[in-house]
DNA sequence: TTTT
DNA sequence: TTTT
């Protein structure tokens, strides 16, 4: 395999979309926002895959408006066009590494604030 | 701006697009094959800018067949289908630094053997 | 210049030691505790050096405890033991672009929490 | 574990230091030279430790004047001192992948190449 | 669709 | 010397 890195900081955009497998097997995808240099540009968004155990660290702890840290690989999904039969391609970030970020504080939305909610 | 890096090696698919703004400025559009960690696996194709100074070491050392390492980030494209009028988006590599792999020899195609043709 | 990326998440170890140079140049340098996969090990701890701006916005709004994220390359930085004659070197993360993490709760200590002194 | 990324590419100074331990494991050691924006500057040298099957391939493949990228993590190994007793610590690349990369040519210098054959 |  |  080619050298294909990705590090990305940014918020998750939605609560985790979560699939379990007859074979046993977890898949985890997210949506991240990651910001532009400039605050008035709108972010770019990426689709994110987890798989095993970083799917789960996902689902019990992201949620929307996390921010997180990810590693991971730029690959293309292919698909054929339900309505056109064209094939087209998406770009899905295979993450192998996933970070919480913010304290403990951010994600429990304690003492009343409702920051992320 | 957030955290947003991308670093990949490949071999590009066809020389280099390039373009010439009236502003003086330069664009540089390049192809770039990434294996898959299985051979038999089809590569990812990622399309590649590159701006200025870059742009024009692209032009001028970047042929097909060459294999390069670079550095940047990850973008989104938008753009309306000329067809249907929906908006598509494409996924861009905004190259910040581009280097030059393997010795002369193997850019000059020397010995005639044409690997990607 | 040849490929050279390094992507760090960590908390800062002490506030900023800045340093104002008589030609106007700013330099910050920090010290970065990154965690290594088990919780039990201690951290890595990496010297950041910052410039201009982007030691400016360091020297701002960067303190002890705060969470970062930077991107930026790894070099060298020889230099002469003053007892021995010996010529050291040790290794500096030279910082291009940083990300303050965290609500800004977190670096307010608002309501009247300490966590990080 | 905290996000800790490092991508390199540059060319190996020697022939790779090969350990074959009792319970098995394999160790590589590789020191890589990877070049400063100016090509008068010194390049900088950075220690590689590879395990495993990364390690073996590196020990089959990998000669002095190689040029490689690696994508791995930056560590400090905590030594002490022969003489002083006092404690050091050195910067180590912990390799988790590693691409050779020109041709088949490259390295041999033959003339009957077949790279992607 | 996230945040500041 | 940071955090959880």
């Amino acid at each position: 395999m080619s050298i294909n890195v990705v590090t990305l900081v940014g918020r998750v955009g939605s609560d985790p979309d979560m699939k379990y497998f007859e074979s046993g097997k977890v898949k985890c995808q997210l949506r991240l926002a990651v910001n532009r240099r400039s605050r008035s540009d709108e972010p770019d968004w990426f689709t994110l895959e987890l798989w095993g155990k970083t799917a789960e660290v996902a689902g019990n702890y992201v949620k929307k408006g996390k921010q997180i840290a990810v590693k991971g690989s730029l690959k293309f999904d292919s698909w054929s066009d339900r309505n056109t039969g064209i094939t087209r391609s998406s770009p899905i970030i295979q993450v192998d590494q996933l970070e919480l970020l913010g304290s403990k504080r951010d994600a429990d939305n304690d003492m009343g604030d409702d920051n992320f909610s």
